[in-house]
DNA sequence: ACTAATTTTGTAACGCTTACAATTAAGTTA
DNA sequence: TAACTTAATTGTAAGCGTTACAAAATTAGT
């Protein structure tokens, strides 16, 4: 993948690219620090950083402005979602994308992507 | 508007709240500040964060998370719609809400607001 | 006018992110 | 393999938007 993208699949790469895609919470870059630094005990935020920017570059991930002051982050190449937080709980959920989102859209726009945040409770904190 | 959600209207909140129902940009804090500082010599950056905190408590404002670093305000009471941000000209458009937004969702889940954003070129920067 | 409560103000600090220079590692050529 | 070139990693320091806090100023009610 990264090869396509003239791109170095360093080891600290690979761990950020794969710690991303396999989590499921859409980790912010100090949540992926916490995480490798055990095995990477030399890895710094720097690093991090500079990975996550290389690899949104490379379009393998996506930046998402969900929570203030705190970028997080999603893979790529899964299917278009949007996200679910939870206000309660303060869990993220993807959620399917309603249809004929471009629709409302006014002629002329050119659109790269959409972008679609809930806000509200989840289904066990909306119980409670 | 704010004596009915007990909030004092002192001269400053007046004019962060008439700034951004008057102002078609989404203004973040910084431009609230500068523009505002004309009339108010001794205005504080932290007044003009207080008021947008008690504004936004009180429901006359909204936060955009549309901008990395930098929280954006919108006036509440318009009608609900979406944003378009361009990726050259960097305006912010509002757009209509696609019907049908909530179809999606997973049963269980109570939606307080949704936000979306659209990304892309502007019809002007798409011309050029 | 007096008191009590709220708001404004300025400074200092906080947290996330970036700039930068030095070190280390990885590819390339001979 | 060895020398060379390029790119990635690291640590420190700085940047920026925002928040914490205490003092001064303003407002509201008696």
């Amino acid at each position: 993948m990264m090869h396509r993208n003239g791109l170095r699949p360093s080891a600290q790469r690979i761990a950020v690219l794969s710690f991303v895609a396999n989590c499921r919470t859409h980790p912010s870059a100090d949540e992926i620090y916490s995480r490798l630094s055990g095995k990477f005990p030399s890895l710094s935020r720097t690093t991090v950083y500079n990975s996550l920017h290389a690899l949104t570059d490379a379009s393998l991930l996506r930046e998402l402005e969900i929570e203030s002051g705190n970028m997080r982050y999603d893979f790529k190449p899964q299917p278009a979602h949007g996200h679910f937080v939870c206000r309660k709980c303060g869990k993220i959920f993807d959620t399917p994308l309603p249809r004929s989102l471009a629709d409302s859209l006014t002629p002329g726009f050119c659109i790269d992507c959409v972008e679609i945040v809930y806000r509200g409770l989840c289904d066990i904190c909306n119980k409670q």
